[in-house]
DNA sequence: CCAAAAGTGTTATCCCTACACCCATGG
DNA sequence: CCATGGGTGTAGGGATAACACTTTTGG
């Protein structure tokens, strides 16, 4: 798999032409030394000017004959040789000034699942796939990065925050079971503040996204019940491409 | 002024190139025979293949040395002559089988103010640039357009619809000032079901987004007041360029 | 006076919040 | 048995929806 990103010049680039890339902010789920999950984000390192030696987005170059979708999914597959649990299109930016040559990015915004992005580190780690130049980084302490991508994180981290409270793309980063209370610590990492465990419990219940299984995760306390996520439950709200039909309330919990 | 579209081919159009457009839904409001308020929006006749014939939203190229936003006013005010009262980018759409040859659509969505629309139909109508190529459209009755451009509408009709739900974006259809009847009204046309006016009443008036005047408009009957819109009250919630700030929510009233 | 729209009041219901409280397990 | 997290119950507040009711105009 060959590893694309987003030179400032391409092979025969034409300073007269606009050219369309893709990049994506991947979204997934880290525990800290507290054993708290942490939004977390991949980033690479640029080994071309402009911002040489910055880190930025993972993307790369649309090709002719590629689907946005598809770009980013394998802008994403080439930096996690993963596949995403949630994928949507995030802004199209195209300043004529946010880059040395004239550029319009295309950005999607992703979730991964926390275990899967565990083991594929690991594979990364002992893959060949260049992994010095690829980190994860806690999103509430990202470095500079090259172009306007750091404006581009805070915009995609306000949208799934925002999604986070009136649509279920959340439960994307977990595994095929958890407990509530796993359920509630990605949304409290999410969303910043502490959130009342029974208030919480009764919402995601009566939501009836998710179904209770026979099983229970065994800890230091009282077990916790473990569910998984309903099929047929749409983690967010239609996009562009969906038929069409009256469903026009997003903000409904 | 010139008028520019979405040719199929531009002089010296390369079909190994991916071309970035921009186009517009842009909505407004004309009252219909029974003097109620429909939404309309404005469409191109197209003069070349592909689609010749056919209607299709206004749009041009995206100019090298040209902001997306500032592509996306100069198609507006080509096709209308005026200045939008709201106007947000509503998303790319870039399907390899979109358009014959590679075509990436930036597609705007903008809300223009009634009362200029009417005076703008008719100096279009007297203006000489060519208005026969441009009409207008009730939202609940288009014919089959160029492209993929019915399914883009459906989206703008559904994110305006969204919108209206949890923010104040419908203010920018009205004019400086309205009464409370005639906002209920757009809304109405918008959502496309009838609201109580009592408890429309007391919600925007609570919202705080509108200021009371001292005149009234007389008719028929009891005389009502009119209102104008706050200063400061945005239309809409946060966009990709806003600072970075702790307001992740969009779906309060 | 009457019709109809402007504008006010009242009540039931739903959802969210806060918080008290019981349950079950490992140590 | 006790600390701790899992899980349930309940009362108050705010927003909404339904609808009765009063006010003010033109005809």
């Amino acid at each position: 798999m060959t590893r694309t990103r987003i030179p400032a010049s391409a092979p025969g680039v034409e300073s007269d032409v606009t050219r369309v890339a893709v990049s994506t902010v991947i979204f997934s789920l880290r525990r800290d030394a507290a054993d708290c999950p942490r939004l977390v984000l991949p980033l690479v390192r640029r080994t071309r000017d402009p911002y040489d030696g910055l880190w930025a987005l993972p993307g790369g170059w649309l090709d002719i004959a590629e689907n946005l979708d598809d770009a980013a999914s394998r802008t994403l597959a080439e930096t996690t040789g993963l596949t995403p649990s949630y994928l949507e299109q995030l802004y199209a930016f195209g300043d004529v000034a946010r880059s040395p040559t004239r550029v319009v990015s295309i950005v999607y915004w992703a979730l991964l699942r926390a275990d899967e992005v565990d083991a594929q580190v690991a594979a990364h780690a002992s893959g060949g796939d260049a992994p010095e130049n690829v980190a994860w980084f806690d999103v509430n302490d990202l470095p500079t990065l090259a172009f306007d991508h750091n404006q581009i994180v805070d915009y995609a981290l306000w949208r799934l925050r925002n999604k986070a409270g009136y649509s279920r793309v959340a439960h994307g980063l977990m595994a095929d079971t958890f407990t509530l209370a796993e359920l509630r610590e990605v949304y409290e990492a999410i969303l910043g503040r502490r959130l009342d465990p029974a208030n919480f419990r009764r919402q995601v219940e009566n939501s009836g996204t998710l179904v209770r299984t026979d099983s229970f995760r065994t800890g230091n306390h009282r077990p916790a019940r473990l569910y998984r996520p309903h099929r047929d439950v749409e983690l967010a709200d239609r996009g562009p491409l969906a038929a069409t039909s009256s469903t026009h309330e997003s903000s409904t919990t």
